[in-house]
DNA sequence: ATTAGCACTCTCGCACCCCGAGTGCTAATA
DNA sequence: TATTAGCACTCGGGGTGCGAGAGTGCTAAT
């Protein structure tokens, strides 16, 4: 038997056990699969299948006298079996209403970022059941469209900073100066028409070639301007957006205590997670990674479906699901590339 | 037995029993207390003297043949045993290094309450074992410094409010008016020295007041001024910081998973606890409720720890701990009480 | 290639029993 | 009167054994 090209039964079967599992964690046993499912053969021709299925690695017995459940690779084939299913068919109950008015409701909160991301990973949980993840927008990567600068208590100055996103952050500069407020909007509008459409890298990157190309700064002003400008750039806001811990230890799959410290530990370790979504920033459409699949230690027994959204065509952050390996994998891609597909619309007014 | 004046042997051996327990959690029977804690006197009397305990209320059997256990009230004794003995002990071992530190590395994050509020609840969470909370400062008590105006994109303004603990909000306000930024200027300017040095809370009543009174509002650029000042002062961010649940569930408190389930239902239900909190945050010095005093249902087989910190000498906010009944009291008190020190130190100056 | 039949294997639940820890009670003691 | 030693009692936990049930793999028949 080729592992390639697998008999279109042999896929039914090993689609039907997956599902049976998925649906209800126990293992599932050839009677079950004959009588649920209608193939047009016996238990014992199932039993033949199921046998192949597990050289081939895709399934597996708890003990002998069990039924099968799926390996991560059974989970695997399965998952890429629906994608291009879903290819195929394009959606076809996919709740319009929904999202459009998800979309707007994302829209009014597009000023509170930390809320916003907030509510998409509630969201994102609550109707998974799973563990919603979201990576804003890094702020390296967004375009620079206005920045003002407020003199503030004699020797601050405040630093506000817009985005195209519409996005807003403010910051305090110990600017160490005595620059006059008149000083100020006159730094604020060299930096607006300079450097206004680029992105936060990019005028770092400028920033750091004039600094060296220029060793000895001509203009007090100008200079002033940088230093102030490198203060107000500088962003380490590098937060990771996680809900749903709490529910998701009411899945069976997490009856198990050890289970469940599993999952704690990889929570904990946001910055791995956060090292992976950021690895993941680059891709296109929804990404499954199924347990041992997983590059990070502790998310080995757990899988995830990420997706990147979008500003234009510019991929500016991630949201993503965790959950168990025996994750109902149809939903969960469903939410997340829907969801994504929310933020991108609002980002993209 | 009188309840009110205990034997104070009697109160040693509570004290003994209630202590070895929070130490190991195991039912600590008679003569582990006689051997271990030198009372001179044999495992007969300790029995004896454990049943009546265990009559009034403060200690308890699992099953016939096991040691006792501490009830709520029990702990509650003990407690209130730690706290008077404090009190005339004065914290002999009060870690001054530490918490000076500590009070420098939040002052240097005071622009960034959310970062800081995040710190002080990791901080808490992690050198407790338990879940640390923190109720930021209500912004309807913190009081108004200044407020900048500042046009943006036509029809939008962007105001800046600066409160008296150098905390910065802001927030982007659709005023559908075209106001130009010479009159968002007067705008600011009669808000600055009207309102400056009252409280968000009191400038609502006073809007409030104005506009009832003066039903035509004869000043266009007044009424401009009251309905943004409005919107810049609606701030709903009643936010809870909750951190340390990836820890807890290591605790042997919570190995049985009906115990986790009941501690994550408890956090998921966030407005409960922030409820709680806003109700404790006029009370003085550190407060304890054990289980079942607990007025909220889901924390019914937990205790917390709570401290209110100050500005000044008025109350501002609330961190805590949360963890099992078998708590290490004296430890949670410690950082709490400590902790909420070290906010009050850096909103102080 | 499929299927019926059958022997085999393994888990799970239940009953049973024994051990040890810790108790409560009683009678003796200071 | 308070304390203590002694002793019978109780209960949970761990180990063992057994039977039922579910599901398999194999073989022989179709």
């Amino acid at each position: 038997m080729n592992r390639k090209t697998l008999d279109l039964r042999t896929k039914q079967i090993l689609f039907a056990v997956v599902q049976s599992y998925i649906g209800n964690p126990e293992p599932v046993g050839s009677r079950f699969v004959s009588r649920k499912y209608e193939f047009g053969c016996s238990p014992a021709t199932i039993r033949n299948v199921m046998a192949d299925l597990e050289e081939l690695g895709l399934l597996a017995q708890p003990h002998t006298s069990a039924g099968r459940i799926p390996t991560d690779k059974g989970y695997r084939m399965y998952v890429d079996m629906l994608q291009s299913e879903e290819a195929a068919h394009n959606n076809p109950d996919f709740d319009k209403d929904f999202f459009s008015s998800y979309t707007s409701k994302l829209e009014t909160m597009k000023n509170d970022l930390s809320g916003m991301f907030s509510e998409v990973t509630n969201t994102l949980s609550s109707m998974s059941s799973y563990i919603g993840l979201a990576l804003p927008p890094k702020p390296d990567r967004t375009t620079f469209n206005r920045i003002d600068l407020i003199k503030y208590r004699g020797d601050h100055i405040v630093a506000i900073l817009v985005t195209d996103e519409g996005v807003i952050k403010n910051r305090i500069i110990g600017a160490g100066s005595n620059l006059e407020q008149k000083d100020l909007n006159r730094i604020a509008d060299y930096l607006n028409t300079e450097y206004g459409g680029y992105t936060i890298d990019e005028i770092r990157d400028i920033l750091i070639y004039r600094i060296k190309k220029e060793k000895v700064l001509w203009d007090n002003l100008i200079s002033s301007a940088i230093k102030i400008c490198e203060q107000a750039l500088s962003f380490s806001d590098e937060d990771l957006f996680v809900s749903g811990f709490y529910d998701v230890v009411n899945l069976p799959d997490f009856s198990d205590i050890s289970r469940i410290k599993d999952i704690a530990r990889a929570i904990k370790e946001k910055h791995l997670i956060l090292k992976l979504m950021n690895e993941l920033s680059n891709t296109e459409g929804v990404q499954v990674m199924i347990g041992s699949e997983n590059p990070i230690e502790e998310l080995r027994n757990l899988s995830i479906v990420t997706s990147t959204y979008k500003e234009g065509d510019r991929k500016i952050g991630v949201v993503a699901l965790i959950g168990p390996t025996r994750m109902n994998y149809t939903g969960a891609i469903y939410m997340v590339e829907n969801i994504a597909r929310c933020i991108s619309m609002t980002f993209g007014r």
